[in-house]
DNA sequence: CCTTCTAAGTTTAGTGCTAAAGTCTTCGAG
DNA sequence: CTCGAAGACTTTAGCACTAAACTTAGAAGG
């Protein structure tokens, strides 16, 4: 076989984030549900439900992200930085420490990352006039440009994909995520994997 | 600098999924959406916050995974392959090829895999006495143990972490979800990033 | 000033991945 | 029966990432 035929575009460029298609055979949420409770009886079925789907939603939707933003030339990876450079406002600049810090990279990918990116002419690299250690990214008006391609795409792709919720049901929805959210974000695992609250 | 003390244990090793951890001064949720509307008008928050709050929670968890599974000494890539064995059912065996469709990654990553984690004694891999081409790909003992340990980790956290949930809220969370799901897995992005149904 | 320390980035080595080419077995047609 | 084609991995080349070493600018102390 000269190349892998039906892994065509399932397999896409690498991008920062969880890009994994299962295959067609993967078994459907409710048999994996009922295998897992085969071969481990004190699974709550309720409680994987809702980490299951969670994770599957998050994978589909992130192969659908880096499809849509591939259409446009860029990366997955690259879409990120620019999201991080227009939410830190105009004029839209960070240093690499701190989009590594944000984007949760090493400075080294960072710094590799930008390089690809300003020889792209989304962003520019120049060091700090004022402190000559520091080096300032700053989004460009093509990257700015990509950025709100990207975005309407990616709000086009979102309202579809809440197209069979109500007003309510999205409320609801959205008020259950962030209580879970931030169950997540103030608290660590312990040792044993526990959460324990911080505050 | 020596070595980067304060990247310490927020970076992982090499994960199958997203684990990215965003550093401390990323943007709460709701100045995420409030910059975001700034910068992009037609942006609906109502389902800026159930997108954001999903990718967000579902890099938090990947993160935690990785941590606890460290703990028992396999990273997150093995115990996604020691899930799909489990969940293929006794006697637990795949081909390479069945299990690189199954993660979504490509038969020759399966390959590498496949190498480390027979070397760690998690699974064997022989060719079938039936068919020499094919490859079969089986779960030790010990395989099966590291999983149960595994699972029972990922069990108490995911319980945790839906503590401040009602029977009631979990059951409208997961049904919310499942129907999000349904509506990724049964319908493809069009051209224009647009679902459009199969069915 | 002139070290020494520290912070911010970059460079180097090694890992795990994708894409594409290669190998080996089996199957099917002449 | 033999040859060609297809299937199921494996190998090779190249890329993005982490960990750790290195570089350089500014800060702190004598």
């Amino acid at each position: 076989m000269k190349d892998f035929r039906g892994w065509g575009r399932a397999i896409l460029p690498a991008m920062s984030e969880s890009t994994e298609e299962p295959g067609p055979s993967e078994p459907s949420l409710d048999e994996q549900i009922a295998a897992y409770q085969r071969e481990f009886r004190d699974l709550d079925p309720q409680v994987e439900q809702v980490v299951s789907a969670l994770g599957r939603l998050n994978r589909r939707m992130n192969v659908a992200y880096g499809r849509q933003v591939a259409a446009l030339g860029i990366s997955n990876a690259e879409w990120e930085v620019l999201k991080t450079l227009v939410l830190a406002g105009a004029p839209y600049r960070l240093g690499p420490g701190e989009l590594a810090k944000r984007l949760g990279l090493t400075p080294a990918a960072m710094t590799h990352r930008i390089d690809r990116m300003a020889g792209e002419g989304l962003v520019t690299r120049d060091r700090d006039e004022n402190n000559r250690v520091r080096v300032i990214v700053e989004l460009t008006d093509e990257g700015r440009t990509k950025w709100l391609e990207a975005m309407r795409m990616a709000s086009d792709f979102e309202e579809d994909l809440l197209q069979d919720l109500s007003g309510d049901e999205r409320g609801v929805l959205g008020e259950l995520l962030v209580r879970l959210l931030r169950r997540v974000e103030h608290a660590q695992p312990d040792a044993g994997g526990r959460l324990t609250d911080l505050d």
